[in-house]
DNA sequence: AAAGGCGTTCGGCAATGTCGAACCGATCTG
DNA sequence: CAGATCGGTTCGACATTGCCGAACGCCTTT
């Protein structure tokens, strides 16, 4: 066969695809299922398969023979997060954040076109929240993903349309949502104003590394009757978002 | 060469090797230092390395060309916990223990010789704590440890000596290990009085699914002081913590 | 009772991934 | 400032590895 230029291992390739589906849905799927999807022998898949159960990364269902993911990804999921350097210099910011503002505080960055998850501190004095750390955010309809479109130098290419909508009043309009993004750059900072969940609001700033690229986004996110009056955002509110941006921003300088 | 009865693919097994070193220290790691730790040739492992990049798996730090984990993983830690069966049933028991006792909540599951800990509520009015889901507890001193320990089938095989001590407290003899596990199973729940950290204290309960089998634990933890009296565990919270357990036992048999 | 679905096993073939030596830049070091 | 050493990376030849497809046994469905 001729060879690409960086080439790469099929099996590995072949597990890592594997995984990636079933991540993908709640169910648990098949080998027959996943040989459909892949393209692949069922014999083939099977292999693959029973390595990842051997190392943990998969389970397999003891009553319908079925797999799904294993409890070794939780456990690299969460190593992952001691290595993130951006995520340990801002756990301070953002407990402070939530502190002053007392809304929840959200700290994401861009990964394959989604934003991932990578910090969330609970809404001071209101403990039953399920934590969002790990899950992905709509880039268009957030405002952690405003503001890393609006600074991702690669350019709108990840924001192909049709755009989903959440709400009556999510962007789906690519012409639209560029114009949302200038703002952005231009303030400085982003809003999403019930574009995601109804009647939900939230603010978010830049977060740059030494050189000036942003590497992530903070932001805080609340119900609407809080964070606006008149319809408007308080201002107060952005200067506390944009002040924590900044001093992790600072932060990472040093 | 000679066939192993189970079978397994060599790449695949090898970059799960690479990501349990990578996981294993905050510390990065260049292709020779993982050549040195798993024998093999720096060729072999750049090609397993390069694949896990292109997956996202592992990240490349762009000044020094070392390795670290990458945001996938987190990512399909989180998705790992979504179908997670004994997790999704708990959350709302987790929340209502919380809530009564007061304290931190806290479920596990017996993985690789640790409790791994699947779900994790905050202590009530009280936000500024790190999460904990993903994270490894040491099974001989941690409540919900020796309650997986106490009714493990596969038996002591996991609690190699010597046992590492966190504290002065720690049941480090192997023998006295036993002697509070055998008390585990006629009591039906476990404490561990400052043998984690000093001045807190812990109790769990264990958790069965349909046919017996003890799936997981469920505890609480907090200062000594609020949840001993005279150097005592006051039984109410004992009663709180079982009271859950077996809550989550009778949800899981429907 | 037959049919179709499932996960699993197996052996032959060649594509695949392993290996080791060579490469190149950066960083120590005498 | 040159030499040495260490780092990550590339490359091509070899044969081992793991792919593939057909066959198996079990289960549920018709």
């Amino acid at each position: 066969m001729v060879a690409a230029v960086g080439e790469t291992i099929q099996s590995v390739e072949r597990a890592a695809a594997i995984l990636r589906l079933l991540a993908s849905g709640p169910r648990q799927l098949g080998v027959a299922e996943l040989a459909r999807a892949l393209g692949l022998p069922k014999g083939t898949l099977h292999g693959i398969l029973r390595t990842l159960v051997r190392v943990g990364f998969v389970e397999q269902d003891a009553a319908t023979g079925k797999y799904r993911l294993g409890a070794t990804l939780l456990h690299l999921g969460s190593s992952y997060l001691d290595v993130n350097e951006l995520r340990t210099r801002s756990i301070n910011w953002a407990d402070a954040l939530a502190g002053r503002s007392r809304e929840s505080a959200w700290i994401g960055t861009l990964h394959e076109g989604h934003v991932l998850v990578i910090h969330h501190v609970f809404r001071p004095d209101d403990s039953m929240q399920t934590l969002q750390v790990g899950t992905y955010l709509p880039t268009h309809a957030s405002a952690l993903g405003k503001v890393l479109l609006a600074y991702d130098p690669y350019g709108e290419s990840l924001t192909a349309p049709p755009l989903p909508a959440y709400t009556d009043r999510t962007l789906v309009d690519t012409a639209k949502l560029e114009e949302d993004l200038e703002q952005v750059r231009t303030r400085g900072w982003a809003a999403e104003m019930e574009e995601l969940t109804e009647g939900e609001v939230a603010i978010a700033a830049p977060i740059k590394d030494p050189r000036g690229l942003v590497v992530g986004a903070i932001g805080i996110r609340g119900a609407v009757e809080r964070l606006t009056a008149d319809g408007a955002l308080t201002m107060e509110y952005v200067s506390y978002v944009r002040d924590a941006a900044r001093a992790i921003t600072r932060d990472l300088a040093r």
